[in-house]
DNA sequence: CAAAGCTCCTGACCGC
DNA sequence: TGCGGTCAGGAGCTTT
């Protein structure tokens, strides 16, 4: 599933096809994804041009050059795939799941495939995105200076729910997923199941850069799968983690000597994949 | 206000 | 081979 470092590997992706481009032709091939698409989708945003494509927690954002800005969120199946105008076939032939097309000046494709569509679109006033409803609670990037250790730690202050769900809610941190919020914990030595007001200073201290870490040599790893794999299907920011505990659950830790193992557990109804020997 | 529950949707998987 | 049942999961919204 997208996470933010997917997220920024696609947004990578689509710079050099959609900056500075304008949309020639949009496609909307059906009524809804998670949200409906506003009134008048396609119409907005043909002939607009995109000054920028950006990012903020694991929504595209593309700044146009008219009144919209481009809200897109991939959800859990969500996949843009970029198809360059000298390989499209004739007439264009679009799957099933293949919901919104974009099509620039230059004539290459852009297409929003999503299965499960968890994902959305929408448009919000481009002087408005803080006080758009998606964002205006959202906390801070955990990449950017205001997620630090002072402001963790004032944050999990007298909550009562256990640190893994804490960190998964987007108020507190906008952008961290199950995936990175499982490997920061075991990098970090924390119990997923540990209260977040009982966090120490010590461990908010830890548990900030071991996040930046994570999320940063992951999006290192899809910056360099982009630039390796993106031509070969046209799908961005898809590439093979090599996750510590996610997904391994009956494995032994990796931690050398540690000798535990990896066990998965529900919490919030969602996965969690720890070391119960070595997160404590 | 915080926290828990609900919801959207389909592909994958399982047992018969 | 096919079919019904079950489950996962991001995150905003609703309820407690």
């Amino acid at each position: 599933m997208p996470e933010l470092p997917e997220v920024e590997t696609v947004k990578n992706g689509l710079a050099p096809i959609v900056e500075g481009r304008r949309l020639f032709r949009v496609i909307q091939r059906r009524d809804k994804l998670r949200i409906p698409l506003p009134e008048n989708f396609a119409e907005r945003l043909q002939g607009r041009r995109v000054e920028r494509i950006g990012r903020r927690a694991k929504y595209l954002l593309f700044h146009l050059d008219g009144p919209d800005i481009l809200i897109c969120h991939l959800g859990m199946s969500g996949r843009m795939t970029v198809t360059a105008a000298g390989d499209r076939g004739a007439p264009d032939i679009f799957g099933k799941h293949d919901h919104i097309i974009l099509e620039t000046d230059a004539h290459d494709l852009v297409t929003y495939n999503d299965p499960r569509r968890f994902g959305l679109m929408t448009l919000c006033p481009a002087d408005g995105l803080d006080q758009h409803r998606l964002f205006c609670h959202m906390g801070p990037e955990p990449l950017g200076n205001e997620f630090n250790p002072g402001y963790l730690a004032t944050c999990a202050e007298n909550r009562r729910s256990p640190i893994k769900n804490f960190l998964l809610d987007q108020r507190v941190v906008a952008g961290l997923g199950n995936i990175y919020v499982c490997e920061a914990l075991f990098e970090a030595g924390i119990s997923p199941k540990k209260n977040a007001g009982d966090l120490t200073g010590d461990e908010a201290e830890k548990l900030v850069p071991v996040i930046r870490d994570v999320l940063g040599r992951a999006i290192r790893a899809g910056g360099s799968s982009l630039k390796d794999y993106a031509q070969i299907d046209g799908t961005l920011g898809y590439f093979q983690h090599q996750f510590r505990v996610y997904g391994r659950a009956g494995e032994s830790c990796p931690t050398s000597g540690c000798g535990g193992e990896i066990i998965r557990i529900i919490q919030g109804g969602r996965s969690t994949f720890y070391c119960p020997a070595c997160q404590d």
